[in-house]
DNA sequence: TGAAATGTTGGGGCG
DNA sequence: ACGCCCCAACATTTC
């Protein structure tokens, strides 16, 4: 019997995976395997609420494949060294694997491919990155033009269904899948590509079409909640599109259908930050735009502290920071919220942020991320204009309108008058005393005036 | 996928 | 009736 072994990284899913398709026509059997790269795990970008839902993920695809034939194959090791090993063990043709475009996978991926038959099929993105570019070959470097390429783009024809049956190698000796910490009480998204379908279309059924507005309110759950999901490929961007386009199809109304473009415009956001990291992997270092790369930062630690922990005595970058501690996911209007208030408020390098987000996010992605910090920082392609400062009390009033987000994850608050609760520190001090949340002892005074801080940030910029 | 400063307009109060 | 002021509402520009 031929065996073809089919490298799991961020793929973690049978339904729509075309690397599985691809070693399933290739071979009369696969064989299923992850590797546990020490070199990722022990990375000071991972955390463990991202790992214990990798580790989560990877139980729920040993079950969705012993359903179908027999177990998913764990090893730990350098991914180039293993996947030798097991191609020798088993006589193995080919080895396919969902490519990956991230620097460090993408120089993972061509070690491998030097001494072993490694075949890189496409299904972490729609379109390619390097498909998606200009006439004259170079990438895009601004969102519009590049998502008007990339719907111009065939559709490269719908989502694969999940094949009944895997004829897969048994008898391979693996590890056991780590447990997940105790911490994964807290994770509120169970692992597996079951999970991810049900979100997605109780997602589609209803939310989708609200999504324009809604997907703004911190105190609604407006957003698709997928992120966790097209993280791992427990969810493929095809299917997501998929979604999508149908939702836009079958929308009664033009809001409904202006909602479901919206959400399609997030994943294309998705894989135009992709692209970005694909074609300018520098950014990973330092800042796109040259003229920002030696911004006078001010990095001071207690600030960065008091932020990471959410005691900025801001209600709403609190809750948000604290949402991520808590709950390893945060809304995106928070996260921009939060990453603005880091970089212009207190003036601290836009990379520290994002080391932080990629320690607790458990949706945490390279690609995304760093352009997700860069656009805010104003140091990104296609960036928000570096003087685009998020007021933290306007936007706490535009969008958790009541307070509600605050209250959940800022139990201090949660007595605080709807008055006063974007402004806590403009309670009279008897009413601070009546309902006991006293500023500076149960709850912290704001820690910069964002007026002044505005004023510093903007100079610093100019300069 | 901002916010603040500045400019313009128009209604209403008032002498 | 008229000019003047105030100011809210909205628009434009500036950072």
């Amino acid at each position: 019997m031929s065996t073809a072994i089919w490298w799991i990284r961020r793929d973690l899913r049978v339904s729509d995976n075309q690397a599985l398709a691809a070693a399933l026509s290739r071979a009369e059997q696969v064989l299923p395997v992850f590797v546990l790269d020490p070199k990722l795990l022990n990375s000071s970008y991972v955390g463990e609420k991202r790992l214990a839902f990798l580790y989560a993920g990877l139980r729920a695809l040993d079950n969705d494949l012993r359903q179908r034939g027999s177990g998913l194959v764990v090893r730990s090791g350098d991914p180039v060294h293993v996947l030798t090993d097991l191609h020798r063990e088993v006589g193995a043709g080919a080895i396919l694997a969902e490519a990956d475009h991230s620097p460090f996978a993408r120089r993972r991926e061509q070690r491998a491919a030097r001494l072993l038959p490694l075949h890189l099929i496409p299904g972490l993105t729609v379109h390619s990155p390097h498909e998606v570019v200009k006439a004259d070959g170079t990438p895009y470097t601004v969102f519009t033009p590049f998502s008007k390429a990339w719907l111009g783009h065939p559709w490269p024809g719908d989502p694969l269904p999940a094949p009944d049956w895997i004829p897969t190698l048994a008898g391979v000796m693996g590890e056991d899948i780590p447990p997940s910490s105790p911490l994964s009480v807290q994770i509120p998204f169970q692992a597996g590509e079951t999970e991810a379908q049900r979100r997605l279309d109780a997602f589609i059924e209803n939310a989708v079409y609200n999504y324009g507005d809604e997907r703004n309110r911190m105190d609604l759950a407006g957003t698709s909640g997928l992120s966790p999901y097209l993280r791992f490929g427990m969810l493929s961007a095809r299917q997501a599109v998929a979604a999508a386009r149908q939702a836009e199809a079958q929308a009664t109304d033009a809001e409904s259908r202006r909602s479901a473009e919206t959400w399609l415009n997030e994943l294309i956001w998705r894989e135009f930050y992709i692209a970005i990291l694909y074609h300018f992997p520098s950014v990973r270092q330092t800042a796109f735009r040259p003229a920002l790369r030696n911004l006078s930062w001010v990095n001071n630690l207690d600030d960065f502290d008091a932020w990471a922990q959410g005691r900025t005595g801001y209600p709403v970058v609190d809750a948000a920071m604290r949402q991520l501690l808590q709950t390893g996911w945060m809304h995106n209007r928070a996260r921009m919220i939060a990453a603005s208030f880091l970089t212009k408020d207190l003036l601290v390098d836009w990379r520290w942020g994002e080391r932080h987000f990629m320690q607790h996010l458990i949706d945490g992605d390279p690609a995304a991320n760093n352009g997700g910090w860069q656009w805010t920082a104003g140091t990104g392609t296609d960036a928000a204009p570096y003087f685009r400062i998020f007021n933290p009390v306007t936007q706490s009033q535009k969008f958790d309108p009541d307070g509600a987000f605050i209250r959940r994850f800022v139990p201090e608050l949660v007595n605080v008058p709807n008055e006063f609760i974007h402004t806590p520190w403009k309670m009279p001090s008897d009413l601070q005393t009546q309902i006991g949340c006293r500023i500076g002892k149960d709850y912290p005074a704001p820690i910069v005036d964002h007026q002044l801080a505005r004023e510093r940030v903007l100079s610093v910029y100019k300069a």
